[in-house]
Order: structure tokens, then sequence, then C-alpha cells
RNA sequence: GGGGCGGUAGCUCAAUGGAUAGAGCAUCGGUCUUCGAAACCGAGGGUUGCGGGUUCGACCCCCGCCCGCCCCGCCA
């Protein structure tokens, strides 16, 4: 039927822009004008294309093949002669050189040269480094710059999710924190997103709850920790059925009661989901995290009828050992490994729940993207629903989404084991932040003991949670990683609390100077940059929208870590090396410039992976 | 048994099919009368699990094997 499937739909890769001007660039005299594509990499492709065309390279199809460099080699490279040249069996160096002789527009802003067996080289001169730099000087040029990517889109990212009438653990740490740098991402890249928490608000465990509810609650204990006190109802139901199948039926009785909808056992099942996600908000709020919908499990209770009966009715469902199953007879593993959509005793479960919810935002949404922030074991599940929700649109002539499972390791504890405490019990995210927050404050003060207390509480809760988000999403989310407080509260290497003394370290120079960031002025009459950490600085500057891209473009908000790295040590060479406070006007300003931008890229930067940053530290 | 993901420096991790595989920690050696030393500079450290293959070029793609973790019918 010619619909999308999740490989081939058009991907999120980024549309190169058009409306560059390296062409009407002609001098190499510095200007004001000289406007630089926020997007170089695009912009060289574009201008190696037109090259190609005036060299006669119009065979079929040359790839230009640009992309960051090294940096003993460049800042950017072409390598698309070398495959050009195989292709069509000429030397890969004539090629490139054919190609860099047409690019004498880009002679005013890149030196470009030939290199090892057709490289292409490209190093932008300080003067177009300059002109870069000044032209995207404040958050709303680099949203301009960003923002073409995927204004198409509206995104519905699936994160958190985690269950009422249970305290949010560790489990629960990486959807939400890469679930929300990834809306972030998006949103800066244009799209339109949709947050919902896909709440597990429904099941069999409310018949046990509500039981222990009505008899064993202790008001005292619901008002001091609601979570904590549900747990405990829970638990005592558990061990009163395991104990008593008299206990066990009452239960059960519970359960059915709720299920039709008795008044008092639906209020009651209410009140717990409410008191549930207002328990929720503390967590969110110090991850930075609001949702634009709660949508669980209970709010398709209506809508899982239809779905039995379309997937019967378009031949996908069939009947087995009592369950209705969706095989997938061209699959080598799901032609006998069912998704069950329905459970032989005729109850619904999260398959059924998972397809509604695909109907819903494909049809109420209006979702073009649909994203799982989902730990990686659940991939056989959703592998089997998007494989089944694409032949059911298909059979029912509906447009499908982009459906994509973003899935992220477990959180190991130093034993390389799922991190749990000591006892063997799931660790608490509200305990895990706050004992953030404390490691964090005992350095604070250790440093920086003259600090007023408030503020020294108000910086170690920042710099507590900025690191272990940091912690989390600085690594491929794809793999485990071993959950260390010594690594991610670290003062040294790639950690939350190096880029946050670098942003307070920047602010300070501001203050020593009696200079605001956001003051234009401070940067008036700045010369081009000349010493080397002057011009490497600024060449990782240059390099933001290509980091920016990787992480959006792959969902994998590391790659930006990377880079926010680099930059900030970048900064701290430069720090070291160069004063910023010289008398010179022209030197200082440029200096300042720098650290202007260097701010403005981690701030942004840190900003889009869901961090606070700092004055001061 | 079937499948997924991984194996890169002593450790924890990076690396768009591109040039000499990079960081941090740890180790060793330097740098504070100068904008915040929570910093910077330098050194040593590698058969990218093993064996084949594809390619001008492979940590990356293909095949086989070894090891680890995870998933595989009515939990989510």
């Amino acid at each position: 039927m010619g619909r999308k499937r999740p490989s081939d739909c058009p991907s999120l890769l980024r549309q190169p822009s058009i409306n560059y001007a390296l062409a009407t660039v002609s001098d190499a005299s510095l200007s004001d004008q000289m406007d630089l594509s926020f997007d170089l990499v695009a912009a060289l492709d574009h201008a190696l294309l037109g090259a190609a065309g005036r060299a006669g390279l119009t065979g079929t199809g040359f790839v230009p093949g640009v992309r960051t460099a090294d940096a003993v080699h460049g800042d950017f490279q072409a390598n698309g002669a070398l495959a050009y040249a195989k292709q069509q069996r000429q030397n890969p160096r004539t090629v490139a050189q054919a190609l860099v002789e047409q690019l004498g527009d880009l002679a005013p802003l890149f030196d470009v040269s030939v290199a090892g067996p057709g490289f292409i080289n490209l190093r932008l001169k300080p003067t177009a480094l300059f002109a870069w730099i000044a032209a995207h000087g404040t958050r709303a040029a680099l949203a301009a710059g960003a923002a073409a990517a995927e204004k198409d889109h509206t995104v519905v990212v699936d994160y958190s999710s985690p269950n009422t009438a249970k305290q949010m653990h560790v489990g629960h740490l990486r959807s939400a924190v890469i679930g929300e740098a990834v809306c972030r991402l998006l949103e800066f890249s244009g799209a339109t997103v949709i947050r919902d928490n896909h709440i597990g608000d429904w099941g069999t465990q409310f018949g046990k709850l509500i039981w222990a509810h009505k008899r064993l609650l202790d008001p005292a204990a619901l008002t001091r920790d609601a979570l904590e006190e549900f747990e405990r109802l829970y638990k005592l139901g558990n061990t009163a059925a395991e104990a008593d199948p008299a206990v066990l039926k009452e239960a059960q009785q519970e359960l059915v009661k709720l299920q039709a909808h008795d008044p008092e056992n639906l209020a009651l099942w209410r009140h717990i989901g409410e008191v549930s996600v207002a328990a929720f908000q503390d967590i969110y709020e110090q991850l930075g995290i609001r949702f634009d919908l709660t949508l669980g499990e209970s709010f398709y209770n209506d809508k899982l009828e239809p779905i039995y009966r379309e997937l019967a009715g378009c031949s996908l469902a069939t009947e087995s050992e009592g369950a209705q199953v969706v095989f997938h007879p061209e699959h080598p593993r799901f032609k006998t490994q069912p998704f069950i959509i329905r459970k032989s005793d005729g109850a619904a479960n999260y398959a059924t729940t998972d397809l509604a919810t695909i109907l819903y935002r494909t049809e109420r949404l209006h979702a073009t993207d649909v994203f799982y922030v989902v730990d990686k074991r659940q991939s056989d599940h959703f592998e089997q629903l998007f494989l089944t929700a694409r032949k059911w649109f298909e059979r029912t002539n509906r447009p499908l989404p982009r459906l994509r499972h973003l899935d992220f390791g477990t959180v190991l504890g130093e034993n390389g084991k799922p991190l749990k405490t000591k006892s063997g019990d799931n660790i608490r995210l509200k305990e895990l932040l706050a004992e953030a927050s404390e490691r964090s404050y005992q350095l604070v003060t250790a440093k920086n003991p003259e600090l007023p207390e408030v503020e020294r509480r108000t910086i170690a809760q920042i710099v507590g949670v900025g690191s272990v988000q940091y912690a989390d999403l600085s690594q491929n989310r794809s793999s485990d990683y071993v959950f260390s407080w010594d690594k991610m509260i670290s003062l040294d290497g790639n950690t939350a609390a190096y880029l946050l003394y670098a942003v307070a370290r920047i602010y300070s120079i501001f203050r020593k100077l009696d200079l605001r960031p956001a003051d234009p002025a401070s940067e008036a009459g700045a010369s081009p940059f000349e010493t080397p950490a002057e011009l490497a600085l600024a060449r990782k500057l240059v390099r933001f929208p290509d980091a920016l891209g990787a992480a959006t473009n792959h969902l994998r908000p590391h790659f930006l870590c990377t880079y926010l790295y680099e930059l900030a040590g970048e900064f701290s060479t430069f720090y070291n090396a160069d004063k910023v406070a010289v008398t010179e006007a022209p030197v200082r300003a440029r200096r300042l410039l720098l650290c202007n931008r260097t701010l403005l890229l981690l701030e942004t930067g840190l900003q889009l992976l869901g961090l606070r940053t700092l004055t001061r530290m």
C-alpha cells in the first residue's frame, strides 16, 4: 500500500538550509554584514554540490560528504571526492583538485586544500570565525538557526510513566531524564512536542490495595507521605491475601467492583491516583519536568473494545490457548512468539492499551512521531507493537506516525548488578536526589564556606540534581551504566560540576569588570581572534550546530554532553592562557565576546539537557 | 534452544565507513603576589574479544566462534 514503515519514514535528518549567504561574500575584510549560515555543514554541502556541477561531476549522484573534521586537519572536511573517483574510476586527488578549483566563492571564508588520498580540508579564516560568532549571539539567533529541522513534526514523547500508589525509584530515573532532554532538543529544533505521562494507574493490584485501604489506613501516615502509606497498605493486603483465602477472595471482589465502576471503589481509586500524581510533582519539579498530558492506562479503558474488533476484523488477531493474539508469520521470531492483546480471562493487557494509545495519539493528537522512552528490556514488546500497529493501520487505511522505541540501559551498582539498596530494595528517587543535594552541599561548604547557608543550599540542589541528570545523559543511552556518587559529583572530568563551574567562572569575570554578559557594549570594537587559545575556542563554538544536530537526529543527548564538555575544556584552556581583563580595548572586547558566546552555548546546551545553571557556586 | 544488546588504555566511557582510535579517573612530573586552582600544562599507557570477508579506507558493514548482560504466553 506504500504506507510508511518505521524504517523509511521521513527521517529527522536536518534539511539543509538554502538561505545562506556564502556566495555573496566577496570581501575578506571584516564586515558586520557577513552572514554565515547557522549550519555550516549544510551550507558547505550545498557549496560542494554547486562546485561539482561546475566541475562537470554530473555523473551518478556526487555526494559531498561534508563533516566536521579533526582540528588538526581543519574545521570541516569533504570526503565525497574519494567515493566519486572510485565510482568513476578516476584519480581521487584529481577530482578533489577539480572541486577545489570551483570553490573560489569560499576563498574569503575558508582556506581550502586537498590532502591525503583526496580529502578536501576547509579551515575557517579568523574573520569568518568572527563573523559567525558575531551573528549567533543570542538564544533567539540559535533557536532560529536550529528551528527549521523539525518544524513539521508533532511528536508525542511517552516517558517517565511511573505506577500510581508506588514511589518512584531509580528504575524511573533514566526515562524521566532522557525523555525530558529529548523533548527539549526536539522543541528547540522546531517540533511541536506533546509530553505524555502514560502512568500505570490500572491493574489487578488495586484489589488488594483497596481492600487494605478500607481496613488498615493510617490517616496520619497518608498525610505524611501518601505513597509510602499506599505501598505499606498494598504489602499488608498482599500478605493477608496470601495467608488467608477469604481475604484473597474479598480483594478480588474489590477489584471486580472497581472494574464495574462501583462508586465507592471508583472514588477511592481516583483519590489514590490523584494523590499519587501530586506526589510525583516533587520529583518532576526537581528534574525540570512538566507534562502536557497525563493519560494513564485507565484513560483507555473504554477505548479497548474497538481494538479487539478491528484486529479480528482485519484478520490480524487469532485465538490461541484461549487468548487473542497476533502472530507475524513473516517474522522469524514473532511467527511463534505471540503478541497477546486479550488474555484468556477476557481482560486487556498492556499490549491492548498501547494499541489504543497509538490510535488516540494519531487521531486525536495528530502525532507525526511517537517516541517511547522505555527500558531496553521491553524492545520485543515494542517491536511487536509497532509491527502490529503498522499492519492494522495499513488494513484500516490510516496514516501511521513514525513509531520509535528510545531504549536505554540499566543503572548498575558498583557490583555490576542493577542498583539497589544494601538490603536489596529499590532506591527511591526522592532519596537519591536528596543524597545528591546533600553530597553537593558538603562539597560547596568545603570549597566556599563564606557563602551564606541559603545560597549554599540552592547551589547544592542545582549541582546535586544536575550531577545525577548529567551522569545519566552523558552516557550513550543504550548502554548500562555504573552509578557512582564519587564520579558524578566529581569536580573533574565530564561532569555537571565541571560545566557549571565554567559557567560560574564566566559570570565571575563579568562581575569583576562590572559588566553584564547580555550587554553588547562589552563586545564593541572587538578585533579578530589571534592567539592559539582564542582560535581554538572560537573553532569549538562554531561546532555547536553540529553537536546539537547529532544529539537531535539520533535522539542521543550524550552527543551534546560531549560537545559541552569539550567546549568547557577549551574555555578553561583559554581562560588560563589569555587574560580577559586586559587594558587593550579591542583585545579585551574580543575575549569578552568569546566569554559571552561560550556562556550562551553552555547555558543553552545545559538547559536543553534539563539542567539549571548558576552564576556562582 | 531462539533472539536482542554489548566486549575499545589498569578502571569508567567516547569515536557520522575516513587521516596518527580519543577523554576522564588512577599513576608520574610541572603551574597560584595575575580575571574563581572546583582550574590548567605535560608524560607514560592500545593486536578495538578471536578468526575470516567486503572496501581506496573498518572499532563501525557481512559471516563464524568465544565471553557477559538481558528478553522469549496471558506482569508492564
